[in-house]
DNA sequence: GGCAGAATGGACCAGCAAGTCCAGAAAAAG
DNA sequence: CTTTTTCTGGACTTGCTGGTCCATTCTGCC
């Protein structure tokens, strides 16, 4: 693929958005490359066109996309957590996003369904976690700079701790459909960042 | 399978512990027939006669062992959390326990990989979420007895959000191999208990 | 307008894995 | 001891899925 015409970018792209999209849907283990010839309204011989590399190289685009949507899907809160009131809007984003949306979230998708699939989603992953808890943390340092969180704190270490309680939320919210750990996660996460490293 | 001999109880045993080991090493995604044969000596009729409903009759029976195995893996801390130093033993013991195992832990396998397979492996995850949650509340409210822990505190809440960090913690480390959020999640969660529900 | 390269269609191939079948060995039952 | 049931072996079938190939049609450019 040395050179695409804008026909050929914007067919390469409905493949990537349509594929996300029945993952979304009916999960990434049963997906064919007929599923997705079908959805995307294009033939067996375009997908290897656009992806040589075949279906890993498909679903790691796919996971490309998801990842970045993970993140802009908290946005602009995550990105500038300056007072209590938009960590609170944080908070309430991220638990009515992750209720509404059931399994069919990409969260879901890069982490437990495409994560396993090849190193190079590993890597995505690995990313997706790393960027999402340096906003967390540049959230908490920005609050020991206004005073409203305790210098003493260790900004990412709970940044850290906070990140895991979401993930863990949502996998939890994944496999029994209760959304009460997400919300306990990220109100007892906010709690401590209140109160401070100490006792 | 109406009755079943000695031999023939013994022989379905190791089938499904094979599997599990099997699927612990190499995951669930390329498992095949072939492979568990191969490893447990089995025919492949023999699969089929112990588990007529096929493959997915016997992820569930692994998913049934592995989700024991998870919280046996806890014990005897979980059961026993009377006093702080049994919740750092609990504490140090899960983090030992995965940062040993890597990706090759029952948890990883019933909830990242089993859960997606059939309804029935999903409501094993449900049960296991459940009854990990009622060990982990039950251990606050006996500290609440002993006035070790602030009476004011939600023992449910509290325990559900250790639960999700402790689950977010284990997921990220599995994505990145990093235990530090595994870590940050248990210190933070069992700050908070030491600190009260209020600021 | 014509040529090189890109885009598309769809038939075809090869391999693999779940599940079936039946015959025969072992074990329980009487 | 024989009869019935369970247990075991392995060949076979069937369906599907990723991937290949080549012919045809567009598209951009000189």
């Amino acid at each position: 693929m040395r050179t695409l015409t804008a026909k050929g970018a914007a067919t390469r792209q409905r493949i990537i958005e349509g594929t996300a999209a029945e993952i979304r849907e009916s999960g990434v283990l049963d997906l064919t490359l007929d599923d997705v010839s079908a959805r995307t309204r294009t033939s067996r011989s375009q997908l290897f066109h656009y992806f040589p590399g075949g279906k890993d190289e498909l679903l790691l685009a796919v996971a490309r996309l998801e990842a970045d949507r993970v993140l802009a899907d908290q946005q602009p809160q995550l990105g500038e957590l300056t007072s209590w009131r938009s960590w609170r809007e944080w908070r309430d984003k991220v638990v009515g996003r992750y209720r509404d949306q059931g399994s069919h979230c990409p969260l879901n998708v890069v982490m437990s369904q495409l994560s396993r699939t090849t190193p190079g989603a590993q890597a995505v992953v690995a990313q997706l976690i790393e960027r999402w808890e340096a906003e967390l943390a540049a959230g908490v340092r920005h609050m020991q700079g206004t005073g409203e969180i305790d210098p003493a704190l260790d900004a990412g270490r709970a940044a850290a701790a906070l990140l895991a309680g979401v993930q863990g939320g949502v996998a939890i919210l994944l496999a029994t459909g209760q959304i009460g750990y997400l919300e306990a996660a990220l109100d007892s996460g906010l709690q401590s960042l209140r109160a401070g490293p100490g006792r």
